[in-house]
RNA sequence: CGGGGCGUGGCGCAGCGGUAGCGCGCAUGGUUUGGGACCAUGAGGUCGUGAGUUCAAACCUCACCGCCCCGACCA
């Protein structure tokens, strides 16, 4: 591609709306055009990248077992009342009417169709496994788009769905996928990190997310330094800091007026927060529960939902509280009923708790389980935080952001039984198919290459994923000689198979097509000018590091561009 | 949805009651050409939309719309 031709406009200053790296490179090297918030057009530039990352995924994809279809965006309604997820998507479905004033669907994923489709493809176990993928167009109405690339409202995803007649099948398929995620990260040049992930409200036993580690990412993970546990801090385990049981003194009142927050108990008494417990008020799908946890720690909220199997959680609000008759600021299990009372392990780890006395303005001293308070449901509910030690191997763990480039789901039954999708087994047995599914966002894909390969010049594509693979920069085009040669070049290199963009602007200056070649970031930089043409050479530099250009004689470019793409 | 910010030529911004400006970019001509050159000439804007106040509104008032950032939420 002539650079004289190329539908792209490079920007000399910053554009003012983009604050992450890949956003602001994207828009300064005129990959991308937005068109409405969370919504993109693709240049060529991006456009070239992104099919290379798609041609990564299908390969590896097709080589793990998958098949690629294609299924439809536009979906009727009716199939995501059945399965329920229409009131589990809520506001984020994009739904439309056809001229019938039929409700439709925007896709956001597409696990509903899947199954319809597997209700008449899948009715033996002779017919599993299966594992249908696409790489296709997905609508999500988010609540928030941002930063460019990294969450928008069309975009495309590569999502697979594997078809299993047992859970021993659906491990071996979600083995073959992950190793499948390991090959495309590699080879997109990304060090992502697979870690634990919760898997939402309609999950199955596991799941997890491929994230690469930037400081612009959504997430935060946790990691051990010690060995390779790693977990999204929403699902994250940690072994929380325990203390030496004390025999149980008696319970005692204590006046604490004006004291609402634990940090003000600890300090009114001068008690140290893990001596307290802390109790908090949640609405579970309108359900008010009682929460406790010991003060030194916060509760998880998403543990709290998976473990509640709730759809929808959040504080209760004063009124709820008052309502369920809880004192805010003094609550406590202590002679608490008929309210559901949920506790974090952690109550378990430490004695003579000061909790709160359900009075206002009063507070109880040495509480204790099981003569002042009950047991009933106790579970893991704690936010782990940095530094606490690995429950695998009691290593520290450290705290990262990362994006979220992947996430794959052992989905189970809840699809297969909701919407039938059953075959029958070898002794002619009725059984759900066992599911997962497995998805990519291949434009949030190339935003996380450039999160993670860049410098203050611009991008710094790995080469598998670059537009091209080589920026032919021509100085002095105004002289025939230097003109005619690089002409040549350019078309020389394409006949040889290696992608090149030639920038063959006549009357731009050097510093102007430098700093483009270094905003684009294409692997390789030619320079073909007067003084190269004298030396009988053609310089080569790379764009990662601050390699000094190779004078490479003219005859010897395409086997030393070959070398210095493959590494070498 | 809560908090904050911003809407003025393609981009970045100034102007904050009295004739719409600057820099970059763009076009033409000329001089330049190894890290964002220079001179000259020129094109390009219903100042987000709608109401209102005023002799007069880009500017003041109100409402709405849009975009960005933080949070909530989210596969």
């Amino acid at each position: 591609m002539r650079f004289s031709r190329l539908i792209t406009k490079t920007m000399r200053r910053d554009p003012a709306e983009a604050e992450t790296p890949s956003h602001r490179y994207m828009l300064k090297a005129g990959m991308v055009f937005q068109v409405a918030a969370g919504v993109y057009s693709y240049l060529p530039l991006a456009w070239r990248s992104l099919r290379k990352i798609e041609a990564i995924i299908r390969e590896e994809m097709d080589a793990a077992g998958g098949q690629e279809v294609r299924l439809p965006v536009l979906q009727p309604m009716e199939l995501w009342e059945e399965s329920g997820r229409r009131k589990a998507f809520g506001e984020n479905l994009f739904t439309l009417q056809d001229r019938r004033r039929r409700p439709m669907v925007l896709a956001p994923t597409h696990e509903e169709v899947i199954s319809l489709i597997a209700k008449t493809h899948v009715q033996s176990y002779r017919d599993l496994p299966r594992i249908p993928y696409q790489i296709q167009t997905k609508f999500r109405d988010e609540p928030r788009s941002r930063g460019g690339l990294i969450r928008v409202r069309e975009f495309d995803m590569k999502d697979a769905y594997s078809m299993d007649a047992d859970a021993e099948g659906l491990d071996a398929s979600y083995e073959a996928m992950a190793q499948a995620y390991r090959n495309i990260y590699r080879r997109c040049g990304l060090p992502a990190v697979m870690v634990d992930a919760d898997s939402g409200a309609i999950g199955g036993r596991d799941s997890h997310e491929f994230i690469l580690p930037a400081s612009t990412g959504e997430d935060t993970i946790l990691r051990c330094a010690g060995c390779d546990y790693a977990a999204n801090l929403e699902k994250a385990e940690a072994v929380k800091p325990s203390l030496p049981v004390e025999d149980p003194l008696p319970l005692k009142e204590v006046s604490t007026p004006g004291v609402r927050t634990i940090a003000e108990l600890c300090e009114f008494l001068g008690v140290p927060e893990n001596r307290t417990l802390k109790a908090v008020f949640y609405s579970a799908d309108g359900e008010i529960v009682f929460v406790t946890i010991r003060g030194d720690l916060e509760v998880n909220e998403v543990k709290l939902t998976t473990y509640l199997k709730a759809k929808d959680l959040r504080l209760a609000t004063e009124e709820e509280t008052r309502a369920a008759s809880l004192v805010a600021g003094s609550a406590s299990a202590v002679g608490l009923t008929g309210i559901r009372c949920v506790m974090d392990d952690s109550v378990l780890l430490g004695s003579n708790f000061l909790v709160g006395a359900n009075k206002p303005e009063t507070h109880l001293q040495n509480a204790n389980h099981p003569r002042d308070f009950q047991l009933e449901e106790v579970t893991d509910i704690a936010l782990a935080e940095e530094g606490q030690p690995c429950v695998k191997c009691g290593e520290p763990l450290e705290a990262l952001r990362g994006i979220e480039v992947g996430h794959i789901f052992k989905l189970g039954t809840f699809y297969s039984e909701t919407l039938g999708v059953y075959y029958l087994d070898s002794e002619g047995n009725r059984r759900p198919v066992i599911m997962g599914c497995y998805g990519i966002g291949v434009g949030r894909l190339l935003a996380a290459a450039i999160e993670q390969n860049h410098d203050e010049q611009g991008i710094i594509f790995p080469a598998p994923i670059a537009p091209y693979h080589v920026h032919i920069v021509g100085l002095n085009l105004t002289e025939e000689a230097v003109s005619q040669e690089a002409d040549a070049l350019y078309d020389r290199l394409w006949d040889a198979g290696i992608e090149c963009l030639y920038d063959d602007r006549p009357d731009e200056s050097a510093g102007v097509k430098f700093n483009d070649a270094d905003l684009l970031g294409l692997p390789l930089r030619l320079v073909i000018s007067r003084r190269a043409l004298r030396n009988g050479a053609v310089e080569i530099r790379r764009r990662a590091g601050d390699d000094k250009p190779v004078l490479t004689p003219s005859q010897d470019v395409e086997s030393t561009i070959r070398e210095m793409l493959s590494g070498g």
